[in-house]
DNA sequence: TATAAACTATATTATATCATATATTGATTT
DNA sequence: AAATCAATATATGATATAATATAGTTTATA
């Protein structure tokens, strides 16, 4: 195969791949969302436990919640009036532990 | 200190951190711009370079290079018509470097 | 001054955010 | 079983921000 068609097929699969990853950090890029799923890391909440936790009016953490379960990255279980929230993306729960080594750290 | 007025200012610092770490992910969170910085990772290049590697059209590449440069993510450095990049925060290659261990790792 | 490399401006279109108001669902009381 | 309440979700609309193509500009060298 010649170099140059080399070169198309890596960048394909690049863009293919970075495609999927940036998808991800744009559904966490707001900050409401990051500490949704932080806050979610280790534990499941119901909804009015983290409107209480984070502080956020609650249609607007509604609205977040949507966001987040449309891209599967969080999970619902009903219980009576209650609603609990869950993380279901190894991937995304990893990303989070990543961040939190790299940006909440003690510095040096 | 009350526990409620704790839990405010526990709120309020993770509010802080969140910003800022959303921050870098929305501006990490376009495919080129992620590709662009992927490609840093390890090496400097020149705009050129990354046209090719990357087959975005000039202006398009170059529009999201002054995003990455704005966000102080990425430095420029010219050399005759050329103009190198590289990065420039070691949070920011910390982290393409945690995206790779995540996503682009072998399935096993 | 002509050319190559890269940057900036502009205009269009698409998306995201967030507040207010309203709807749904399940539990409780009468 | 109807009315009510509490928890959560959805709809709507106003405002802001982002993406991208095309065209024009700057800077450096030959």
């Amino acid at each position: 195969m010649s170099r140059t068609r080399e070169g198309e097929l890596a960048a394909q699969n690049m863009a293919a791949k970075a495609e999927e990853v940036a998808l991800l950090l744009k559904t966490l890029s707001h900050p409401a969302r990051l500490m949704i799923v932080c806050t979610l890391v280790d534990t499941e909440l119901a909804v009015g436990e983290l409107e209480a936790m984070l502080e956020l009016h609650q249609p607007h953490l509604s609205q977040h919640l949507t966001v987040l379960r449309a891209a599967r990255i969080v999970e619902p279980r009903r219980a009576g009036k209650q609603i609990y929230y869950r993380l279901t993306q190894a991937k995304a729960a990893e990303l989070v532990g990543a961040l939190h080594a790299i940006f909440c750290r003690r510095p040096e």
